[in-house]
DNA sequence: GCTTTTTTCAAACAGACGTTTTAAAATACT
DNA sequence: AGTATTTTAAAACGTCTGTTTGAAAAAAGC
């Protein structure tokens, strides 16, 4: 029996543990975590049936593992800088957005992950919240800082929070609604190039919202420095 | 054994199978097709283990039905109009996404659809295609129209698509990202005003940004029109 | 080199699940 | 009312699937 009490954190401890977890990770993002099958993993790794269990305990045991993997993989908070490049906002949009499209679809990237959380999505496990707190979260306050900074408003701020969310559904629609995209628009393709042209085109769609917002608040509800601004 | 001829269309047509569509859309959008149980279902529905089987076939069928029968309550295409009340492309725009949220969040409208779907974009099945063809496609191509109205480009134009996204990506982070918006927005919550209040912002957001791309592009190729525009 | 520990393997187990069967009950038809 | 048809009911079947077992092979420790 293998030293269980050592957290892994997702990181194998030898080459058999590296293989299934590879496998587990193409099984369970296709099937999500009940429909896959333990006997599909063992075969696509070449181990035996019984390898799970001992190395990983269960099946649950084995997917909390894949997810801290995939979380590895996709970048985790350790290695997520808040601090965007870029000097005006716009740039920061830009370069946040190209970093989450290019975590999701880089062409060296692995595409499992990213279906792995669409099923969680649909139907969240424990590890769930595991995962939101380290991986969603801190995108999700950098967002916000940075639409705060633009229009004007708190970060808890209510319009702040649905700027937030716009700015985000517009990328993450092509994560989750990809099996719809395959099927209105056939001819795209995720390409480097392509992701450059999403990333530009979402930061300078949501600019142009959020810098009418920041006109709109400025006007409504003029302070020291915007009844300045005629100077 | 009924007749299965006479195509049913999602509508049950007796009081049994009306249980079990309603059990069977519960049970499926909690776990998805596969990962549900056919005893969880009969059990939900009061009806006997074989009553599946007899009524539907086998469990797929039964599947599909439910995907029709979610498919009417979610209104179909025949009873969506494409044209949307309002004067002016903003509160077009509007009433569109209100019409959206309404049909994902309504309040006397059954929640587990939305969940389905969810469950479908994870893992098609077959009958996915028919109803993207039949839910999604339609009002793809209204948001398309009216984007293209807006910013001047042609329903198929590549900027007219991405603008698509945009819009629609923006509605359906509401539905497919809950479970996300649940943990990082705790107090957010889908009432009736709520869903009045994301589907203003949502409209203004995207009209502000089309209404920017619009000024770029006739800046970029003006036309008669557009250099007449002093006048 | 021998013992001890760790890892792999084939086989089997036990429960769950979709489906079928067979018969009883209910309904429709004349 | 009596027959034919449809629907419901209980039980069992066969398969699939996560897990366990016990022995063999490999690796580690001394």
């Amino acid at each position: 029996m293998p030293d269980r009490n050592r957290s892994r954190n997702g990181v194998p401890r030898d080459a058999t543990e590296a293989r299934i977890l590879e496998a587990a990770g193409h099984v369970f993002s296709e099937t999500g975590f009940q429909a896959a099958k333990v006997r599909d993993i063992c075969a696509r790794a070449g181990v035996n049936l019984a390898a799970v269990n001992y190395h990983f305990g269960d099946k649950l045991g084995l997917y909390n593992e894949v997810l801290r993997y995939a979380a590895c993989a996709a970048g985790d908070a350790a290695n997520f800088n808040p601090v965007l490049p870029g000097r005006t906002p716009e740039a920061k949009l830009r370069a946040f957005v190209l970093g989450l499209l290019q975590h999701m679809y880089g062409e060296e990237r692995p595409a499992w992950p990213v279906r792995l959380m669409t099923h969680e999505l649909a139907q969240p496990t424990p590890s769930f919240d595991g995962v939101v707190d380290q991986i969603m979260r801190p995108r999700h306050n950098a967002v916000r800082a940075l639409v705060a900074g633009v229009i004007g408003r708190p970060v808890d701020d209510r319009q702040t929070r649905l700027c937030a969310q716009s700015i985000l559904g517009q990328i993450i629609v092509y994560a989750h609604g990809r099996e719809v995209l395959k099927r209105l628009w056939p001819d795209f393709q995720f390409t480097p190039e392509t992701l450059e042209e999403i990333a530009s085109h979402i930061a300078s769609f949501s600019y142009a919202a959020l810098k009418s917002f920041a006109r709109r608040n400025a006007a409504a509800k003029p302070k020291q420095k915007q009844t300045a601004r005629q100077i």
